[in-house]
DNA sequence: ACCTGAACACCGTTCAAGT
DNA sequence: ACCTGAACACCGTTCAAGT
């Protein structure tokens, strides 16, 4: 990969987490990098194809993290703990979305690339959890049990950054915890 | 409020609700009207005046029915599942979303009028909420709680309508209600 | 191999002009 | 009071032309 191709990605994600897939310009990206608008079309044809690069690497950069996280320790809620921890970051790092959260609202228009990367990440992180919470239940309770905590999840941290305060993520998680939805 | 004003928001809602207020075009609108964009300027100033518009009635109307549910009912369970209602109806609607809850995806990129009135449409629900659910708890309790509900709720129709698929919504909606996150 | 300027059909917005 | 065509600066996209 060009190092071109990667400051292009570089530059545009943070502006998908902050304003999503449609409010992303060609030509905002291109003054963040340095040329113009039509040399992004060099390396990505389309908007689609820019979309669904920014879509894949976020979930391969989030699929990593998380198989760390199941090789560095086994304990279910300090696991479940860690995954929240990649909505509460977005958050943490300038009131941004999850690059997935953000554009699976924008789902209806997507360009049908995007979307299938957007559900990749969607059924990736409900396949860990499910995987995560099947050492305590059978695999169908443990996977209807993964899909409602990524809901949970994913609608905490849209409140939240509404409000552009992460301590109403906090507020929410810990709320999830004490009915024991989560771990 | 003349005619062609209330034409205008009949055909922009269903728009929004379905692919946000960013992707809403005043030619698609003026298109379904049957006028000319140039129009819609003259009852709507600006786009942001259209979202607060559309924003400020639907929250309205969502508050109007929620006080007439309350009215007919006390049951807390019964009154939060007609809550939950309200963001089912829209999948259900060829797979939209709660007006206010796409745009608070749209949240950062929003005309300050319109973030204000979805803030609004979030703070009506919570406090709603928060209404019914002091009926068990006391009021810092029931907030708290009626912030997760109206956040789990969001996110569950997030993920339903991720995959258009109400019978999700519906499976995660159990999920919250056996954990005893919802009444 | 990588970048560019110019053109195209789109967008929200403005405004003078129509009725 | 309400609508319109034409213009403006934006947008993604294309493409012939540059290096």
């Amino acid at each position: 990969m060009s190092d071109t191709r990667q400051t292009i990605l570089d530059a545009a994600k943070p502006m998908v987490q902050a304003r999503g897939y449609n409010a992303l310009s060609f030509r905002d990206v291109a003054a963040a990098v340095g040329i113009k608008s039509a040399s992004i079309h060099y390396h990505f044809p389309t908007k689609g194809d820019l979309g669904a690069a920014l879509a894949r690497h976020y979930t391969d950069d989030g699929m990593a993290y998380l198989a760390g996280l199941r090789a560095g320790a086994s304990d279910i809620a300090a696991l479940v703990e860690g995954f929240a921890a990649i909505f509460r970051a977005a958050l943490t790092n300038d009131n941004r979305m999850c690059l997935c959260g953000i554009m699976t609202a924008e789902h209806q228009d997507l360009p049908d690339a995007v979307r299938a990367e957007v559900d990749r990440f969607t059924d990736s992180c409900v396949g860990w959890l499910a995987e995560v919470l099947a050492q305590d239940d059978n695999a169908a309770a443990a996977h209807d049990r993964a899909l409602a905590i990524f809901a949970a999840i994913q609608g905490a941290q849209l409140v939240a950054r509404g409000r552009g305060d992460v301590g109403l993520f906090d507020a929410i998680i810990a709320r999830y915890r004490e009915a024991r939805l989560l771990p």
